[in-house]
DNA sequence: TCATAAGACGGACTGTAGTCCGCTAAAGAC
DNA sequence: GTCTTTAGCGGACTACAGTCCGTCTTATGA
Protein backbone atom coordinates (compact mmCIF):
# COMPACT_ATOMS: atom_id res chain seq x y z
CA UNK A 1 0.00 0.00 0.00
CA UNK A 2 2.79 2.64 -1.05
CA UNK A 3 2.25 5.88 -2.68
CA UNK A 4 1.90 5.13 -6.17
CA UNK A 5 4.62 6.98 -7.90
CA UNK A 6 3.52 9.05 -11.01
CA UNK A 7 3.89 8.08 -14.51
CA UNK A 8 7.59 9.00 -15.55
CA UNK A 9 6.79 11.61 -18.92
CA UNK A 10 8.86 8.47 -21.57
CA UNK A 11 6.49 6.06 -20.03
CA UNK A 12 3.45 8.23 -20.91
CA UNK A 13 5.04 9.15 -24.09
CA UNK A 14 5.08 5.71 -24.71
CA UNK A 15 2.12 4.29 -23.86
CA UNK A 16 -0.13 7.13 -25.47
CA UNK A 17 1.70 6.03 -28.89
CA UNK A 18 1.21 2.66 -28.44
CA UNK A 19 -2.41 3.07 -27.99
CA UNK A 20 -2.49 5.06 -30.74
CA UNK A 21 -0.78 3.15 -33.10
CA UNK A 22 -2.92 0.13 -31.72
CA UNK A 23 -6.19 1.96 -32.57
CA UNK A 24 -4.71 3.19 -36.14
CA UNK A 25 -3.81 -0.09 -37.10
CA UNK A 26 -6.63 -2.43 -35.87
CA UNK A 27 -9.00 0.17 -37.61
CA UNK A 28 -7.10 -0.44 -40.90
CA UNK A 29 -6.39 -3.94 -41.06
CA UNK A 30 -8.88 -5.48 -38.71
CA UNK A 31 -8.09 -6.51 -34.57
CA UNK A 32 -6.93 -10.32 -35.29
CA UNK A 33 -4.49 -8.88 -38.24
CA UNK A 34 -1.89 -6.89 -36.31
CA UNK A 35 0.24 -8.37 -34.65
CA UNK A 36 1.98 -7.09 -32.01
CA UNK A 37 5.61 -6.78 -32.92
CA UNK A 38 3.86 -4.28 -35.73
CA UNK A 39 2.19 -2.19 -32.89
CA UNK A 40 5.36 -1.54 -31.47
CA UNK A 41 6.97 -0.69 -35.06
CA UNK A 42 4.11 1.28 -35.77
CA UNK A 43 4.69 2.93 -32.35
CA UNK A 44 8.45 3.29 -32.76
CA UNK A 45 8.88 1.72 -29.67
CA UNK A 46 10.75 -1.79 -28.18
CA UNK A 47 8.42 -4.63 -28.14
CA UNK A 48 9.22 -5.36 -24.62
CA UNK A 49 7.66 -1.71 -24.00
CA UNK A 50 4.44 -2.85 -25.37
CA UNK A 51 4.22 -5.89 -22.89
CA UNK A 52 5.39 -4.10 -20.03
CA UNK A 53 3.05 -1.73 -20.32
CA UNK A 54 0.08 -3.63 -21.13
CA UNK A 55 1.14 -7.27 -20.08
CA UNK A 56 -0.38 -9.04 -23.03
CA UNK A 57 -3.15 -8.97 -25.97
CA UNK A 58 -6.01 -8.76 -23.98
CA UNK A 59 -4.29 -6.04 -21.69
CA UNK A 60 -4.03 -3.74 -25.02
CA UNK A 61 -7.37 -4.49 -25.87
CA UNK A 62 -9.07 -3.81 -22.78
CA UNK A 63 -6.72 -0.75 -22.87
CA UNK A 64 -8.88 0.26 -25.92
CA UNK A 65 -11.89 -0.65 -24.55
CA UNK A 66 -11.17 1.75 -21.33
CA UNK A 67 -12.86 4.84 -22.26
CA UNK A 68 -16.27 3.45 -24.01
CA UNK A 69 -16.76 1.22 -20.95
CA UNK A 70 -15.87 4.53 -18.99
CA UNK A 71 -18.52 5.77 -20.46
CA UNK A 72 -21.24 3.34 -19.92
CA UNK A 73 -19.76 3.38 -16.31
CA UNK A 74 -20.64 6.83 -15.16
CA UNK A 75 -24.64 6.11 -17.21
CA UNK A 76 -24.80 3.63 -14.47
CA UNK A 77 -23.10 5.05 -11.77
CA UNK A 78 -24.68 8.82 -11.80
CA UNK A 79 -26.68 8.88 -15.15
CA UNK A 80 -30.34 9.52 -15.65
CA UNK A 81 -32.41 6.74 -15.50
CA UNK A 82 -33.38 4.34 -16.31
CA UNK A 83 -29.58 3.18 -16.93
CA UNK A 84 -28.76 5.40 -13.81
CA UNK A 85 -29.98 5.39 -10.68
CA UNK A 86 -34.03 5.83 -9.66
CA UNK A 87 -35.55 3.50 -11.67
CA UNK A 88 -36.69 0.09 -10.15
CA UNK A 89 -34.29 -2.61 -10.24
CA UNK A 90 -35.89 -4.65 -12.70
CA UNK A 91 -36.28 -1.75 -15.60
CA UNK A 92 -32.36 -0.92 -14.80
CA UNK A 93 -31.39 -4.60 -15.57
CA UNK A 94 -33.06 -4.38 -18.82
CA UNK A 95 -31.87 -1.04 -19.55
CA UNK A 96 -28.16 -2.29 -18.73
CA UNK A 97 -28.51 -5.26 -20.72
CA UNK A 98 -29.63 -3.70 -24.00
CA UNK A 99 -26.65 -0.58 -23.70
CA UNK A 100 -23.96 -3.14 -23.49
CA UNK A 101 -25.03 -5.29 -26.27
CA UNK A 102 -24.67 -2.02 -28.11
CA UNK A 103 -21.56 -1.43 -26.72
CA UNK A 104 -20.49 -4.92 -27.16
CA UNK A 105 -22.01 -4.71 -31.07
CA UNK A 106 -19.61 -2.02 -31.99
CA UNK A 107 -16.58 -3.62 -30.79
CA UNK A 108 -17.19 -6.73 -31.01
CA UNK A 109 -13.23 -7.60 -32.56
CA UNK A 110 -11.85 -5.58 -29.19
CA UNK A 111 -14.09 -7.74 -26.83
CA UNK A 112 -13.22 -10.61 -28.63
CA UNK A 113 -9.27 -10.05 -27.79
CA UNK A 114 -9.90 -8.91 -24.53
CA UNK A 115 -11.77 -12.13 -23.53
CA UNK A 116 -9.37 -14.31 -24.87
CA UNK A 117 -6.80 -14.94 -23.09
CA UNK A 118 -4.75 -17.57 -22.91
CA UNK A 119 -7.41 -18.43 -19.71
CA UNK A 120 -10.81 -17.01 -18.43
CA UNK A 121 -9.38 -12.72 -19.02
CA UNK A 122 -12.44 -11.67 -18.82
CA UNK A 123 -13.48 -12.78 -15.24
CA UNK A 124 -10.44 -10.97 -14.33
CA UNK A 125 -10.65 -7.79 -15.47
CA UNK A 126 -12.03 -4.83 -13.22
CA UNK A 127 -15.11 -3.67 -15.84
CA UNK A 128 -16.46 -7.53 -15.74
CA UNK A 129 -16.73 -7.21 -11.69
CA UNK A 130 -18.33 -3.74 -11.94
CA UNK A 131 -20.71 -4.83 -14.53
CA UNK A 132 -21.31 -7.81 -11.73
CA UNK A 133 -21.67 -5.84 -8.59
CA UNK A 134 -24.27 -3.34 -10.46
CA UNK A 135 -26.39 -6.77 -11.53
CA UNK A 136 -25.80 -8.50 -8.59
CA UNK A 137 -27.42 -5.68 -6.08
CA UNK A 138 -30.09 -5.20 -8.57
CA UNK A 139 -30.85 -8.81 -8.13
CA UNK A 140 -30.61 -9.15 -4.80
CA UNK A 141 -33.12 -6.16 -4.78
CA UNK A 142 -35.73 -7.41 -7.44
CA UNK A 143 -35.64 -11.05 -6.23
CA UNK A 144 -34.11 -11.20 -2.99
CA UNK A 145 -34.75 -15.47 -3.14
CA UNK A 146 -32.04 -15.94 -5.64
CA UNK A 147 -28.63 -16.32 -5.05
CA UNK A 148 -27.84 -12.67 -6.50
CA UNK A 149 -23.86 -13.15 -6.81
CA UNK A 150 -24.07 -16.51 -9.15
CA UNK A 151 -27.53 -15.45 -11.04
CA UNK A 152 -25.06 -11.72 -12.09
CA UNK A 153 -22.77 -14.09 -13.55
CA UNK A 154 -25.55 -16.17 -15.56
CA UNK A 155 -26.34 -12.64 -16.72
CA UNK A 156 -23.21 -12.02 -17.84
CA UNK A 157 -22.55 -14.92 -19.82
CA UNK A 158 -24.84 -14.32 -22.85
CA UNK A 159 -22.85 -10.93 -22.84
CA UNK A 160 -19.19 -13.11 -24.13
CA UNK A 161 -17.75 -11.28 -27.20
CA UNK A 162 -17.90 -14.83 -28.52
CA UNK A 163 -21.22 -16.16 -28.75
CA UNK A 164 -22.37 -12.82 -30.11
CA UNK A 165 -20.14 -12.87 -33.07
CA UNK A 166 -21.09 -16.43 -33.76
CA UNK A 167 -24.58 -15.13 -33.47
CA UNK A 168 -23.51 -12.38 -35.97
CA UNK A 169 -21.91 -14.73 -38.37
CA UNK A 170 -25.36 -17.18 -37.86
CA UNK A 171 -27.06 -14.04 -39.43
CA UNK A 172 -29.05 -12.80 -36.16
CA UNK A 173 -29.33 -9.09 -36.03
CA UNK A 174 -28.73 -6.75 -32.95
CA UNK A 175 -32.50 -6.64 -32.29
CA UNK A 176 -32.81 -10.49 -32.29
CA UNK A 177 -31.03 -10.28 -29.70
CA UNK A 178 -31.54 -7.42 -27.21
CA UNK A 179 -35.48 -8.71 -27.48
CA UNK A 180 -34.19 -12.27 -27.04
CA UNK A 181 -32.13 -11.16 -23.44
CA UNK A 182 -34.97 -8.98 -22.82
CA UNK A 183 -37.53 -11.78 -22.35
CA UNK A 184 -35.36 -13.70 -20.62
CA UNK A 185 -34.51 -11.38 -18.33
CA UNK A 186 -38.59 -10.08 -17.86
CA UNK A 187 -39.04 -13.92 -16.74
CA UNK A 188 -36.22 -13.95 -14.50
CA UNK A 189 -36.71 -10.76 -12.56
CA UNK A 190 -40.68 -10.83 -12.34
CA UNK A 191 -41.27 -14.49 -11.53
CA UNK B 1 -21.20 -35.80 -51.69
CA UNK B 2 -18.54 -38.55 -52.77
CA UNK B 3 -18.25 -41.51 -51.39
CA UNK B 4 -16.74 -41.64 -48.20
CA UNK B 5 -13.44 -44.18 -48.60
CA UNK B 6 -12.85 -45.81 -45.40
CA UNK B 7 -10.08 -44.70 -43.33
CA UNK B 8 -6.45 -46.38 -44.23
CA UNK B 9 -4.70 -48.54 -41.65
CA UNK B 10 -1.82 -46.08 -41.06
CA UNK B 11 -3.90 -43.03 -40.55
CA UNK B 12 -6.43 -45.45 -37.85
CA UNK B 13 -2.88 -46.16 -36.12
CA UNK B 14 -1.19 -43.13 -35.82
CA UNK B 15 -4.73 -41.35 -34.68
CA UNK B 16 -5.35 -43.52 -31.94
CA UNK B 17 -1.40 -43.40 -30.76
CA UNK B 18 -2.16 -39.53 -30.86
CA UNK B 19 -5.52 -39.46 -28.71
CA UNK B 20 -3.87 -42.08 -26.62
CA UNK B 21 -0.33 -40.09 -26.11
CA UNK B 22 -2.23 -36.90 -25.49
CA UNK B 23 -4.36 -38.31 -22.66
CA UNK B 24 -1.35 -39.60 -21.33
CA UNK B 25 0.26 -36.26 -21.62
CA UNK B 26 -2.98 -34.39 -20.14
CA UNK B 27 -3.19 -36.39 -17.18
CA UNK B 28 0.48 -36.33 -16.54
CA UNK B 29 1.05 -32.60 -16.60
CA UNK B 30 -1.86 -30.73 -17.14
CA UNK B 31 -3.44 -29.82 -20.32
CA UNK B 32 -1.86 -26.32 -20.39
CA UNK B 33 1.78 -27.78 -19.81
CA UNK B 34 1.65 -29.66 -22.77
CA UNK B 35 2.34 -28.74 -26.01
CA UNK B 36 1.17 -30.41 -29.63
CA UNK B 37 5.09 -30.86 -30.41
CA UNK B 38 5.35 -33.25 -27.02
CA UNK B 39 2.09 -34.93 -28.11
CA UNK B 40 3.35 -35.91 -31.67
CA UNK B 41 7.00 -36.84 -30.03
CA UNK B 42 4.93 -39.02 -27.70
CA UNK B 43 3.21 -40.43 -30.42
CA UNK B 44 6.10 -40.99 -32.45
CA UNK B 45 4.46 -39.34 -35.19
CA UNK B 46 5.98 -36.12 -36.93
CA UNK B 47 3.64 -33.15 -35.73
CA UNK B 48 2.15 -32.21 -39.46
CA UNK B 49 0.01 -35.66 -38.73
CA UNK B 50 -1.63 -33.92 -35.67
CA UNK B 51 -2.55 -30.74 -37.34
CA UNK B 52 -3.62 -32.80 -40.56
CA UNK B 53 -6.04 -35.48 -38.28
CA UNK B 54 -7.41 -32.60 -35.47
CA UNK B 55 -7.15 -29.09 -37.64
CA UNK B 56 -5.31 -27.29 -34.00
CA UNK B 57 -5.76 -28.06 -30.28
CA UNK B 58 -9.56 -27.21 -30.01
CA UNK B 59 -9.76 -30.16 -32.50
CA UNK B 60 -7.82 -32.68 -30.28
CA UNK B 61 -9.71 -32.14 -27.38
CA UNK B 62 -12.87 -31.58 -29.07
CA UNK B 63 -11.85 -35.53 -30.23
CA UNK B 64 -10.93 -36.42 -26.64
CA UNK B 65 -14.06 -34.97 -24.91
CA UNK B 66 -16.09 -36.88 -27.89
CA UNK B 67 -16.40 -40.09 -25.76
CA UNK B 68 -17.83 -38.35 -22.80
CA UNK B 69 -20.03 -36.18 -24.24
CA UNK B 70 -21.59 -38.85 -26.09
CA UNK B 71 -22.33 -41.02 -23.61
CA UNK B 72 -24.44 -37.55 -22.37
CA UNK B 73 -25.88 -37.43 -25.65
CA UNK B 74 -27.03 -41.14 -26.01
CA UNK B 75 -28.87 -40.44 -22.22
CA UNK B 76 -30.41 -37.79 -23.52
CA UNK B 77 -32.04 -39.55 -27.12
CA UNK B 78 -32.80 -42.59 -25.98
CA UNK B 79 -32.24 -42.63 -22.12
CA UNK B 80 -34.80 -43.24 -19.73
CA UNK B 81 -36.06 -39.60 -18.19
CA UNK B 82 -36.26 -37.42 -16.84
CA UNK B 83 -32.90 -36.64 -19.29
CA UNK B 84 -34.16 -38.78 -21.91
CA UNK B 85 -37.67 -38.49 -23.46
CA UNK B 86 -40.56 -38.97 -21.65
CA UNK B 87 -40.36 -36.56 -18.88
CA UNK B 88 -41.91 -33.04 -19.06
CA UNK B 89 -39.84 -30.50 -21.14
CA UNK B 90 -39.36 -28.40 -18.10
CA UNK B 91 -37.53 -30.89 -15.98
CA UNK B 92 -35.88 -32.70 -19.11
CA UNK B 93 -33.91 -28.84 -18.79
CA UNK B 94 -33.35 -29.13 -15.77
CA UNK B 95 -31.87 -32.62 -15.81
CA UNK B 96 -29.67 -31.02 -18.84
CA UNK B 97 -28.24 -28.73 -17.42
CA UNK B 98 -27.86 -30.47 -14.02
CA UNK B 99 -25.93 -33.38 -16.23
CA UNK B 100 -23.54 -30.80 -18.44
CA UNK B 101 -22.18 -29.17 -15.39
CA UNK B 102 -20.97 -32.79 -14.06
CA UNK B 103 -19.83 -33.17 -17.15
CA UNK B 104 -17.86 -30.09 -17.12
CA UNK B 105 -16.59 -29.84 -13.98
CA UNK B 106 -14.82 -33.46 -14.47
CA UNK B 107 -13.18 -31.80 -17.74
CA UNK B 108 -12.82 -28.20 -17.08
CA UNK B 109 -9.04 -28.15 -18.43
CA UNK B 110 -10.27 -30.13 -21.55
CA UNK B 111 -13.61 -28.46 -22.60
CA UNK B 112 -11.55 -24.55 -22.10
CA UNK B 113 -9.57 -26.18 -24.75
CA UNK B 114 -11.81 -27.26 -26.98
CA UNK B 115 -13.80 -24.04 -26.42
CA UNK B 116 -10.58 -21.69 -26.53
CA UNK B 117 -9.67 -21.38 -30.33
CA UNK B 118 -8.38 -18.35 -31.41
CA UNK B 119 -11.84 -17.82 -32.50
CA UNK B 120 -15.51 -19.09 -30.94
CA UNK B 121 -14.29 -22.75 -31.36
CA UNK B 122 -16.92 -23.67 -29.16
CA UNK B 123 -20.24 -22.44 -31.62
CA UNK B 124 -18.97 -24.43 -34.42
CA UNK B 125 -18.64 -27.99 -33.40
CA UNK B 126 -20.73 -30.40 -33.18
CA UNK B 127 -22.00 -31.53 -29.94
CA UNK B 128 -22.31 -27.32 -29.16
CA UNK B 129 -25.47 -27.63 -31.78
CA UNK B 130 -26.46 -31.06 -30.63
CA UNK B 131 -27.23 -29.38 -27.14
CA UNK B 132 -28.54 -26.18 -28.57
CA UNK B 133 -31.36 -28.54 -30.86
CA UNK B 134 -32.46 -30.03 -27.82
CA UNK B 135 -32.82 -26.93 -25.05
CA UNK B 136 -34.39 -25.57 -28.15
CA UNK B 137 -36.92 -28.22 -28.30
CA UNK B 138 -38.00 -28.04 -24.98
CA UNK B 139 -38.20 -24.80 -24.70
CA UNK B 140 -40.59 -24.44 -27.53
CA UNK B 141 -42.60 -26.79 -25.88
CA UNK B 142 -42.40 -24.91 -22.62
CA UNK B 143 -42.48 -21.13 -23.42
CA UNK B 144 -43.69 -20.92 -27.29
CA UNK B 145 -44.19 -17.27 -27.03
CA UNK B 146 -40.08 -17.14 -26.81
CA UNK B 147 -37.74 -16.91 -29.43
CA UNK B 148 -36.63 -20.54 -28.74
CA UNK B 149 -33.19 -20.46 -30.71
CA UNK B 150 -31.93 -17.54 -29.45
CA UNK B 151 -32.93 -18.05 -25.65
CA UNK B 152 -31.35 -21.83 -25.66
CA UNK B 153 -28.08 -20.00 -26.55
CA UNK B 154 -28.46 -17.89 -23.65
CA UNK B 155 -29.24 -21.56 -21.11
CA UNK B 156 -25.96 -22.35 -22.71
CA UNK B 157 -23.84 -19.28 -22.29
CA UNK B 158 -23.16 -20.23 -18.42
CA UNK B 159 -21.93 -23.28 -19.12
CA UNK B 160 -18.47 -21.91 -20.72
CA UNK B 161 -16.31 -23.27 -19.55
CA UNK B 162 -14.43 -20.18 -19.06
CA UNK B 163 -16.88 -19.16 -16.70
CA UNK B 164 -16.85 -22.52 -14.60
CA UNK B 165 -13.13 -22.13 -14.41
CA UNK B 166 -13.37 -18.75 -12.93
CA UNK B 167 -16.31 -19.59 -10.52
CA UNK B 168 -13.84 -22.58 -8.92
CA UNK B 169 -11.07 -20.31 -8.70
CA UNK B 170 -13.07 -17.95 -6.79
CA UNK B 171 -13.69 -20.56 -4.71
CA UNK B 172 -17.48 -20.81 -6.04
CA UNK B 173 -18.86 -24.95 -5.66
CA UNK B 174 -20.20 -27.38 -7.64
CA UNK B 175 -23.67 -27.86 -5.85
CA UNK B 176 -24.09 -23.74 -5.15
CA UNK B 177 -23.65 -23.48 -9.26
CA UNK B 178 -26.26 -26.05 -9.89
CA UNK B 179 -28.50 -24.93 -7.34
CA UNK B 180 -28.29 -21.05 -8.80
CA UNK B 181 -28.76 -22.13 -12.71
CA UNK B 182 -32.13 -24.76 -11.82
CA UNK B 183 -33.38 -21.82 -10.30
CA UNK B 184 -32.78 -19.42 -13.42
CA UNK B 185 -34.26 -22.02 -15.57
CA UNK B 186 -37.21 -22.90 -13.31
CA UNK B 187 -37.63 -19.01 -13.34
CA UNK B 188 -37.40 -18.92 -17.09
CA UNK B 189 -39.68 -21.77 -17.76
CA UNK B 190 -42.64 -21.32 -15.49
CA UNK B 191 -43.54 -17.71 -16.36
C1' DT C 1 24.70 21.41 -11.96
C1' DC C 2 25.91 16.93 -11.03
C1' DA C 3 25.49 12.32 -8.76
C1' DT C 4 22.66 8.61 -8.07
C1' DA C 5 19.11 5.37 -7.86
C1' DA C 6 14.58 3.92 -9.53
C1' DG C 7 12.58 2.55 -13.28
C1' DA C 8 11.78 2.36 -18.31
C1' DC C 9 13.69 0.98 -22.76
C1' DG C 10 14.27 -2.22 -26.59
C1' DG C 11 15.58 -5.93 -29.11
C1' DA C 12 17.60 -10.48 -29.00
C1' DC C 13 15.84 -14.82 -27.40
C1' DT C 14 12.69 -18.78 -26.37
C1' DG C 15 8.85 -21.73 -27.03
C1' DT C 16 4.67 -22.85 -29.42
C1' DA C 17 0.91 -22.99 -32.97
C1' DG C 18 0.12 -23.85 -37.33
C1' DT C 19 1.73 -24.44 -42.63
C1' DC C 20 3.92 -26.61 -46.56
C1' DC C 21 5.53 -29.84 -49.65
C1' DG C 22 8.62 -33.48 -51.25
C1' DC C 23 8.56 -38.24 -49.93
C1' DT C 24 6.53 -42.82 -48.47
C1' DA C 25 3.52 -46.43 -48.06
C1' DA C 26 -1.15 -48.38 -48.41
C1' DA C 27 -4.80 -50.29 -51.35
C1' DG C 28 -6.76 -51.77 -55.45
C1' DA C 29 -6.36 -53.37 -60.53
C1' DC C 30 -4.57 -56.52 -63.45
C1' DG D 1 3.61 -60.07 -57.77
C1' DT D 2 4.00 -55.44 -59.93
C1' DC D 3 2.15 -51.11 -61.09
C1' DT D 4 -0.38 -46.94 -60.29
C1' DT D 5 -2.93 -44.00 -57.79
C1' DT D 6 -3.77 -41.47 -53.90
C1' DA D 7 -3.99 -40.61 -49.15
C1' DG D 8 -1.06 -39.99 -45.56
C1' DC D 9 3.53 -38.86 -43.50
C1' DG D 10 6.85 -35.88 -41.08
C1' DG D 11 9.89 -32.43 -40.10
C1' DA D 12 11.79 -28.07 -41.69
C1' DC D 13 9.82 -23.53 -41.82
C1' DT D 14 7.19 -19.24 -40.65
C1' DA D 15 5.14 -16.13 -37.65
C1' DC D 16 3.74 -14.67 -33.35
C1' DA D 17 3.30 -14.22 -28.10
C1' DG D 18 5.65 -13.41 -24.32
C1' DT D 19 10.42 -13.11 -21.45
C1' DC D 20 14.85 -11.30 -20.05
C1' DC D 21 18.39 -8.40 -19.03
C1' DG D 22 22.03 -5.10 -20.14
C1' DT D 23 21.66 -0.20 -21.28
C1' DC D 24 19.85 4.33 -21.02
C1' DT D 25 16.44 8.09 -19.11
C1' DT D 26 14.20 10.46 -15.85
C1' DA D 27 13.48 12.45 -11.43
C1' DT D 28 15.37 13.96 -7.24
C1' DG D 29 18.10 16.22 -3.81
C1' DA D 30 22.36 18.09 -2.43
Amino acid sequence: MGEPRPERADARRNRLRVLEAADRLFTERGVKNVSLDAIAAEAGVGKGTVFRRFGDRAGLAVALLDEREQELQAKIISGPPPLGPGAPPDVRVLAFLDAYLDLLDRHVALFMDSENASDGARYRIGSYHLWHRHLSHLLEAARPDLDADYTAHVLLAPLAADLHNALCEQGYDLNRMKTGLRAVATSLLSA
